[in-house]
DNA sequence: GTCAACCCGATTGTCTGACATTCTTTCAAT
DNA sequence: ATTGAAAGAATGTCAGACAATCGGGTTGAC
């Protein structure tokens, strides 16, 4: 009686497993947008059976991460500039009242946590990796969504975060866009530190704001 | 030069034939909430194989209108009304948003197809068809949103749609729901006809607060 | 040479069947 | 009654197969 130390809390299954590692390779540009994602060849790479990998493509094609035509099978979908402005007014919607719930109810502890991803940004933003600028940049904004109140909030903007985080990779490449934004995300910081509604709403907007015009100008040099 | 009426309608797969049947189903309340759906009996009572099912079910995982828990399958999750309050202000926060820009931007004819869907479910608030009802408002609403000229908004919005709806079929099972339901939307879409942004978003927000009073009752009484 | 029809390979949609693993439930033993 | 173990049911995953469909290239007609 060996004690396998087997606590698997979450078992994790094939297609969770597929879903995670198909996610982040959309997310690195792996693919190219546009280019279709061939069954076979995926199976072959990941080393699994056609089932499983269709499960895992009908929950990116949920997340909106794939496209999947009839019979044409799943494809990386283009971002245009037109949805990507869209985007970022939705994310206004949501940030903006997600940081003002968030400094209504905020908790010394969740603070804490915050300032904690705000360093890590910090760190993130000094050095040129732009994918943990991507990362702390997401896991800032997601500690303020966690604790907005609102579940549903929370859930909507993680729909989109995979499309977010694609345009903050390319204006974070924006020479000083990082450091910018470091300064715009401690503004929202304080004002939640604060409990200070008005002021988080307002930081997050402005924040938002030139995150759009950054994302603007990077989309438009490489078209 | 015959005008080929070759009017591709997508075809539509197994997949997808099953996903809009289930989620009529439990819509309609075929399943009860917590109880658990058993891929075999699915499959046996939809004519269709398993792996087509297993699809159909990550889709509606997406959605989540079902729970799949590994290992022990798919289920219909309780609602909580903590939930239920959650989508409300998050409807809000959406719906308030494209019916004022519905409003700042609509053409005749979509004035004339909302128009349309109202009467529908003013025809459907007449009788006592409470599906019928459910499909007519989740109408009405879709066409604000596809004319809000935001496409995220409105992807957005559909992600949510499907909880919606089954919090819409409980409250309009109250009595004089469907009625109140109808006069608010009425208001809703002359101001959008008037092209009156700041009335659409009021009469927006008036239309959620007592949607949200009414799936509070509807709600309590049953636990 | 251009354009259209046609055919063929590649890919997807779907099914059947199988098997190991993991619950669940029942039943027996203490 | 509590516990534990065995039986049964359901899920996770795979392999292989086949028809329907799509895309591209070849052929044929003008």
């Amino acid at each position: 009686m060996r004690p396998e130390m087997n606590l698997r809390i979450s078992p994790r299954t094939v297609q969770q497993e597929t879903v995670g590692k198909l996610r982040l390779a959309i997310f690195s540009g792996v693919f190219q947008p546009g280019s279709r994602l061939v069954e076979s060849q995926l199976c072959a790479q990941l080393g699994i059976s056609r089932p499983s990998l269709r499960e895992a493509l009908r929950s990116l094609e949920a997340e909106r991460l794939i496209e999947i035509v009839p019979n044409r099978g799943p494809s990386i979908p283009a971002l245009s500039w037109e949805e990507a402005t869209a985007i970022y007014e939705v994310r206004e919607l949501l940030e903006v009242e997600a940081a003002g719930r968030c400094a209504a109810r905020i908790l010394p502890e969740q603070v804490q946590a915050l300032e904690k991803s705000l360093v890590a940004f910090e760190a993130a933003a000094a050095s040129n990796d732009s994918a943990a600028q991507v990362m702390t940049a997401a896991d800032f904004y997601s500690i303020i969504l966690a604790n907005c109140g609102n579940a549903i909030l929370e859930e909507v903007h993680r729909g989109l975060l995979a499309r977010i985080s694609f345009f903050r990779g390319r204006s974070m490449s924006l020479k000083g866009r990082a450091a910018s934004s470091l300064a715009e995300m401690k503004d929202i910081y304080e004002a939640i530190a604060a409990g200070d509604v008005k002021a988080a709403r307002k930081a997050s907007k402005r924040h938002l704001l030139k995150a759009k015009a950054a994302a603007k100008i990077s989309i438009e040099s490489v078209t």
